[in-house]
DNA sequence: CAATATCCTACTAAATTAGTCAGGAATTAT
DNA sequence: ATAATTCCTGACTAATTTAGTAGGATATTG
């Protein structure tokens, strides 16, 4: 019973979109030396994210990779759906064709299981785990230490522009 | 997110000994043709069964594998951490040293989701899956059909049994 | 045009899972 | 006693999945 390292890193990365959306979009290398991703691996979680529209991929300079969606509206299991295939722990895909065809005598089980953690992730959502307290000042200090000035230097252009357009 | 065979299996076994327990030991050969699982294979689960204390090997013919405890003693949690490791999504191990020595951002919803996982499975035990409705007539079809008979006839004997002593 | 990114496909290495094989040890029936 | 039955153990192997590489094409900005 566990998750696959390409759902941690989906949902991860996700939160990392989710944190600076305010600054523009966040490009995979960015991700990859924070996160400790390898960049072509994050170039394919990111594939399945676009063709599942959790993300939308900006091309060229000051490009990269944006949610698609305002962060309320994305759920944990979405992502996880995404990236690493199905939220279920049947073995028939919930066919009920696990045994000669038949239900075997512990699919109502899986069947359940599947249910209850797929709601139960379904129910988090990307803005709700973001705006635990604490996880916005640790992505701060992350952000320092792996010196993503970047991002710090966007984040505060978009807030010039704002001012200027108020 | 998924769960392996070995869990699965361990559980279809269990389950298997918990609808057949008044009827003496099971034997793994018997499990193996009906479930289609292979000896040697299963030989290995239930090793592990055993060292967690859920099921006791019988030597010598007539011998076989039962419960070590009732089955609304066992739960499926149980079943899954003792065969197929900890029911455990997190990366880390639930130590929290996940990045760099740190948490990850997402530790807490790992752990979270870990820990509703196994108390969901904590809360299902044997007794309580198997006396489902339905699920006692399904074994007993599927047992005609594999031609258990000898565990029919034990059952058969069992009952005399329990007549003479009364 | 040059630099920066996403995008895309195919390949490879490592790890895990699922299973096989070969034998030994305990128990019971004959 | 001995043969049959069954658990028990460890080492080995094949298949699958996961994780990661490599290399290039395409789009965008300055």
């Amino acid at each position: 019973m566990r998750l696959s390292t390409k759902g941690r890193y989906g949902v991860t990365a996700m939160m990392d979109l989710a944190i600076h959306d305010n600054a523009g979009p966040v490009t995979l290398a960015d991700i990859s030396q924070c996160q400790g991703i390898s960049l072509s691996y994050l170039e394919q979680l990111f594939s399945k994210l676009r063709k599942a529209k959790l993300v939308e991929g900006v091309r060229g300079p000051g490009g990269g990779y944006r949610l698609s969606r305002p962060a309320e509206d994305i759920n944990i299991a979405e992502i996880i759906s995404a990236v690493d295939e199905k939220v279920d722990v049947t073995k028939c895909n919930q066919e009920g064709n696990c045994q000669d065809g038949m239900r075997c005598l512990t699919h109502d089980l899986w069947m359940e299981l599947s249910e209850r953690l797929y709601s139960f992730l379904a129910g988090i959502t990307l803005a709700q785990f973001v705006n635990r307290p604490g996880i916005h000042e640790l992505a701060i200090q992350r952000d320092k230490i792996n010196g993503r000035f970047i991002l710090a230097r966007r984040q505060a252009e978009v807030l010039q522009q704002q001012r200027k357009a108020s």
